[in-house]
DNA sequence: AACTATTTATAAGA
DNA sequence: TTCTTATAAATAGTT
């Protein structure tokens, strides 16, 4: 449409590109809201200028972005939230491998259970919880450890990876809200916990 | 375009209605794709026809629908992955809490380091140390039954109480998968942890 | 931002 | 669905 013009390929003018993006931007979100209306389609547009800037559409009929996502995750079974779930549950497995070798401890305790105890036998009863309570301290120490870095490295890398200056000035105030929140959760345990 | 028309409102006749469809979701994408092309953007075009079909463009810049949803959610502050993250906190310092518990069962244990233990002191040990590990495995089943019913909610509920009958056939089978995918992943943990 | 000459998209019909 | 065509819309270049 216009006067000439018909190959798509980037702009190199940065006046004449950011012209275009304001017009088929504004075009693209129209045929957007129309299609969603005319046809009962549910749609998603999610849109970051070069600049970083975030326009975006979502269908009256769908509640949310998650929900729509989530759609899309189920329909594709591409990993989305799939992936965190999965690490959770890794998580929730290790405890319970940290909680078998406990019990083992615990069993050994109780095998002569109504016998007589001796000194030597308590002592290596005694090590061996020690040294378990110690893998267990140690474990969370370095999962607590972890879980702030994957935090900060989820929130922090992939943004600075691609904002220009202006861009990273508006988020700082989110990473340090984020940053914030992580190291106050820590407060109060000293104790930490994880496996391997 | 085309002979007539202006109005956008919903299409009534069934096949006038998919035959725009297909017509303006050709367009709409083709569009998408000349604007992240020409203007250098990255977008997401996520679309479900009214019969639950699903038609996706994601910019060739862009690597992932996840890292432009993080990106969407870093610039929104909406919630979308935090939730999930702060759940793993709370799990997280739940975790704290057991071992704590179960530290202060072991200082007991080993408050009289060198000296003799009376059978009824380590009876009495026993029962505290096995006392702990019942709540480590109570909690633990309380806390991954607590996780599938979370999953499940999140799932079924969001979807449900907003789409018509017709929607609702369609995304049946999605649900299905989803309870399916969530049941099966509790295999082989017969152990379960949790607190409270 | 506005204005138009043109190109594109598409509604209707086949 | 797919094609054709008349026409409405979008927009490139310009002011």
């Amino acid at each position: 449409m216009g006067r000439g013009r018909s190959e798509i390929k980037r702009i190199e003018n940065p006046t004449q590109r950011q012209s275009t993006f304001y017009k088929r931007r504004d075009g693209l979100f129209k045929k957007a809201r129309e299609l969603s209306v005319l046809c009962d389609v549910d749609l998603l547009l999610l849109l970051f200028s070069a600049s970083g800037k975030l326009y975006h559409y979502l269908s009256p009929t769908v509640p949310s972005v998650k929900e729509l996502v989530e759609r899309y995750e189920a329909a594709t079974h591409t990993k989305v939230w799939t992936d965190i779930q999965q690490e959770r549950r890794a998580e929730l497995a290790q405890v319970a491998q940290m909680c078998e070798l406990l019990e083992r401890e615990l069993r050994f305790m109780t095998v002569d259970d109504g016998e007589q105890y001796t000194v030597p036998s308590l002592e290596l009863l005694e090590h061996n919880l020690e040294a378990a309570m110690h893998k267990v301290r140690c474990e969370k120490d370095r999962k607590i450890g972890g879980e702030i870095n994957y935090l900060e490295n989820v929130i922090r890398g992939r943004q600075e990876e691609r904002y220009g200056l202006c861009d990273k000035l508006a988020h700082s105030q989110t990473l340090k809200d984020v940053e914030a929140g992580s190291t106050s959760h820590n407060n109060g345990l000293d104790l930490k916990l994880g496996f391997n």
